[in-house]
RNA sequence: GCGAGAGUGGCGGAAUUGGUAGACGCGCUGGAUUUAGGUUCCAGUGUCUUAUGAUGUGGGGGUUCGAGUCCCCCCUCUCGUACCA
């Protein structure tokens, strides 16, 4: 042999299988009743078409098909289908820069990211995608719309909004992240507009008690969807106003402190404070200041507390006393009723309030063992009543119920339950969206636009400036006649929010061809919930929270039936970590980035695909590395190489030991590299494991027939194993190992057990539970013979002079310890 | 502040869930092949050490025959979240 190598051709090769899997229609999931095989429903979250791939999609991609093929191979029916969620911001942004309508600049980009993906070999059925910018798409929407306004689910109302100046539009609470903008990070503001909402509070109950079923998910993520739901029980109290009618409404998680409120606390927003600032100067400018600050400003470290007095009282429900009404910059008129009651010997927040202020501090609670110095700093952990009059004596917990109880019988409160959830915003002041189906008529009001008439089209060849959206401008769009009464009428300009889209899509492609329906029916009870979803952890509170809602939605329509489907719509998820380079994100900002087309160019897609699973765990954060990418390319060519040694025979003595250990070899890491895809799909343990069978086979020689054929039993399994990861390689290999079907369609190997078995094992010996050696005995040896056979080692022996051995501990197969002291 | 997660060689990371710590890969060192570089192959590679061993999974305690793994305390980092009443 040269010492020219001989070098796998990926380029080829990558092109000659993409081709046929084509021809194959391997990748096509089966809707036929006749296919007995179980369906997997397998997703990656869908791209938006930016025009390019970059590392994220990549991994993503990457990780999604190795699942997908892997259960291909264990005999899925699966589905594995790929769209584009392609209406958004930055083809308008891009459309005005260009001066091209959004939807050339969307197309063109849908076209050049599928030939991309294509690239990568990725085994997607493409007789399902969809691009939700489609009127076939987003008419399912609009029919889902005016279905949740017939249902009250949907309505319109005039609201404080979360306003961006750039983006020009509204946007859901979700969408701001530490008060800004979470697409362009500029601080938004507030603004009283008339919007549309949809009531995912109804579902807050249903949202989160669902949450527990998610045993596939991320504890973290788990966890941030509860917080975002933000559930806390507690009572609603009212406190009459003096010298007037009106009653003040609080919210508390803690009645029990009812009777230790001193002063009560109003944002600047309330009536409360609005009204008795008329007329005073002092305190009008005091609420135009806290107005003024926003969420991004109003840090927890740096915001001094400050208020001022109303010269308003309420009367203590309980005591008849007069309680003075303060205003607070910590009281936010967004949660519950944008006022509190102040306890400030129970609360820490009110109990520096008080201090500044010199309002009285009163204890009522007082902890079941110990002192607690009131003065000092309040108690905020649950005690025993004190100075409570007829709720003395009463642990935390039952002084809650009794004082819940109290107050419902006099009229003045009841239990409550809160949550942060708020509804959800859906309409957008963009062109590039889904039009809200919805007419404006001066005599009907709001008209939905009736099942008949839909879609609303959106007129696609419009050019947007930047400023209001053209839609508004469009009178062949805007003019229009009330489906009601059939006068002249306007359209609703606004579009919806692009996370509507995002949020089905994943039950579309169980019948991505249907035109009678959102979904069918059918469809969905074969393939529905996805069985695994893939993709970033930043959509934990905005797209999966929305999803899992409008999930129930469809089922309450009656879609489908949820105890058949499920009522949650992704049963296992992993969120698989970012790409890193030097440390930080790839960005185009930073200009840290690797192309991935580069990547391609150089190694092939295979390569690529490698050393993404290779490097990290899938759920952390993977560091690029040029190093690292060299060494995929190298592995490859190394087992490529190995396909020569098929059928060679090296001089030498036939060796059954060996060959039996070559066979040992290759079933434990099938057992391995199996046990590693179960097991939170840890390819990158999988790899390593593939590499050293690779390597076992590697400096393997046979010298018989049996020799022969152990060698190729091994790499056999090592080709189908690394074909849902390096598939046009393995496809390549199993071709010229004669494979009957094509390495990707070959079923996944199985152990087998009689292979593993071995009639001698080393057993580590250690003394005090430190390592001594190594002895040679059967498997199911007993702890005598193990002992005398160690004793019989002249490296253990050494360490056993002198002492006495007063306990032997056996693991079977591991080791063999003994507790020794000196004789 | 609160919640969650993580700390293992020069680096990315393994460890069958309490049983030989550092698999596999990168990098590095030496050697072979080559005119040379690259490729490929072989050997080595936690630290200290007179080669015998000692020591070693952020630090300190504990449980155990045996701890990276379990328990307690502390430190550091990352992520999420926050005047939520």
């Amino acid at each position: 042999m040269s010492n020219q190598p001989d070098l796998y051709t990926a380029d080829s090769i990558e092109k000659k299988w993409q081709q046929r899997w084509v021809e194959a229609g391997i990748d096509v999931a089966n809707d036929s009743d006749d296919d007995t095989r179980e369906t997997y429903y397998c997703l990656e979250m869908f791209p938006y078409p930016s025009g390019n791939l970059h590392m994220g999609h990549v991994r993503n991609y990457c990780l999604g098909d190795a699942v997908a093929r892997y259960k291909r191979m264990q005999g899925f029916n699966v589905l594995h289908p790929i769209g584009w969620d392609a209406f958004g911001l930055p083809a308008e942004n891009a459309a005005i820069k260009h001066g091209r309508p959004p939807a050339e600049w969307t197309y063109a980009n849908i076209a050049q990211m599928r030939e991309q993906l294509k690239r990568l070999g990725l085994s997607y059925d493409w007789s399902r995608e969809i691009a939700t910018c489609k009127p076939e798409y987003y008419r399912w929407e609009q029919w889902m719309f005016t279905k949740l306004m017939e249902k009250g689910l949907a309505y319109r109302k005039e609201a404080e909004v979360n306003w961006c100046d750039p983006c020009h539009t509204v946007l859901a609470n979700e969408q701001v992240v530490d008060g800004v903008c979470w697409r362009c990070d500029t601080a938004v503001k507030r603004k009283n507009l008339a919007q549309w909402f949809i009531k995912i509070t109804d579902y807050a109950e249903e949202l989160l008690n669902d949450l527990d079923q998610l045993k596939g998910w991320p504890d973290k993520v788990v966890g941030m969807q509860r917080n975002w739901i933000g559930k806390s029980s507690g009572a609603e109290i009212s406190f009459q106003v003096e010298g007037s009618n009106e009653t003040l409404d609080i919210f508390t998680t803690r009645p029990d402190t009812l009777m230790g409120v001193t002063y009560m606390a109003v944002a600047a927003g309330h009536p409360l404070a609005k009204q008795a600032a008329v007329g005073h100067p002092e305190l009008a400018a005091f609420l135009e200041e806290c107005s003024k600050i926003s969420t991004k400003e109003a840090d927890v470290e740096t915001m001094e507390k400050k208020g001022m007095a109303l010269d308003i009282h309420v009367i203590h429900p309980v005591t008849g006393d007069l309680v003075p009404v303060w205003v607070a910059n910590f009281v936010l008129m967004s949660y519950g009723t944008g006022a509190v009651m102040s306890v400030p010997a129970h609360d820490a927040r009110d109990f520096d309030f008080a201090q500044k202020y010199g309002l009285s501090i009163k204890q009522v609670i007082t902890p079941t063992s110990g002192d607690w110095d009131i003065a000092e700093a309040a108690f905020t952990e649950a005690g025993v009543l004190i100075n409570s009059s007829e709720f003395d004596g009463l642990p935390s917990v039952d002084a809650k119920a009794a004082v819940i109880t109290w107050l419902e019988q006099h009229n003045k409160g009841k239990e409550r339950v809160q949550y942060r959830l708020r509804d959800w915003l859906l309409s957008r002041q963009r062109y590039w969206g889904a039009p809200i189906p919805v007419v404006h008529c001066v005599d009907c009001g709001l008209v939905a636009v009736p099942d008949a008439q839909l879609p609303v089209i959106l007129p696609e060849n419009l050019q947007p400036t930047g400023g209001v959206s053209p839609l508004s401008e469009c009178e062949a769009f805007v003019n229009t006649i009330c489906p009601a009464c059939g006068k002249a009428a306007k359209r609703e300009t606004d579009t919806f929010d692009t996370f509507m889209e995002s949020s089905w899509y994943m039950n579309r492609y169980t019948s991505a061809r249907c035109d009678t329906a959102m979904v069918d029916a059918k469809s969905m009870q074969r393939w529905a919930p996805v069985d695994q979803y893939i993709g970033g952890v930043e959509h934990a509170v905005l797209h999966l929270l929305y999803a899992r809602f409008y999930h129930k939605l469809m089922r309450d329509v009656g879609l489908f039936d949820g105890a058949e489907v499920g009522n949650e719509p992704f049963k296992n998820l992993l969120t698989q970590g970012m790409v890193l380079l030097d440390g930080s994100k790839m960005s185009k900002s930073k200009g840290n980035t690797v192309d991935p087309i580069d990547i391609i160019q150089k190694y092939g897609a295979d390569t690529a695909r490698l050393f993404t699973l290779f490097a990290a765990p899938p759920e952390r954060d993977l560091e690029w590395s040029d190093a690292g990418v060299e060494g995929a390319s190298r592995f490859l060519n190394r087992v490529w190489r190995l396909l020569d040694k098929v059928g060679k025979t090296y001089q030498g003595t036939a060796h059954e030991k060996l060959t039996q250990a070559l066979r040992r070899t290759t079933h434990s890491h099938i057992q391995r590299v199996s046990h590693a895809f179960e097991q939170g799909f840890a390819f990158n343990v999988a790899i390593a494991s593939m590499m050293e069978l690779s390597n076992a086979l590697g400096s393997f020689e046979a010298c018989d027939e049996a020799g022969k054929d152990a060698f190729d039993e091994g790499l056999r399994a090592l080709v189908t194993m690394l074909s849902p990861l390096v598939p046009h390689f393995a496809c390549e290999c199993g071709e010229r190992l004669g494979f009957k079907t094509m390495a990707v369609m070959t079923p996944w190997p199985k152990v087998d057990a009689s292979a593993l078995v071995q009639d001698e094992i080393s057993l580590v010996v250690q003394i005090q539970g430190k390592k001594r050696g190594e002895i040679l005995v059967s498997p199911d040896v007993s702890q005598d013979d193990a002992l005398k056979a160690a004793q019989a080692d002249e490296h253990v022996a050494k360490w056993l002079e002198g002492q006495q051995i007063v306990k032997v501990i056996l693991v079977k197969g591991r080791l063999l310890n003994l507790v020794v002291k000196p004789a």
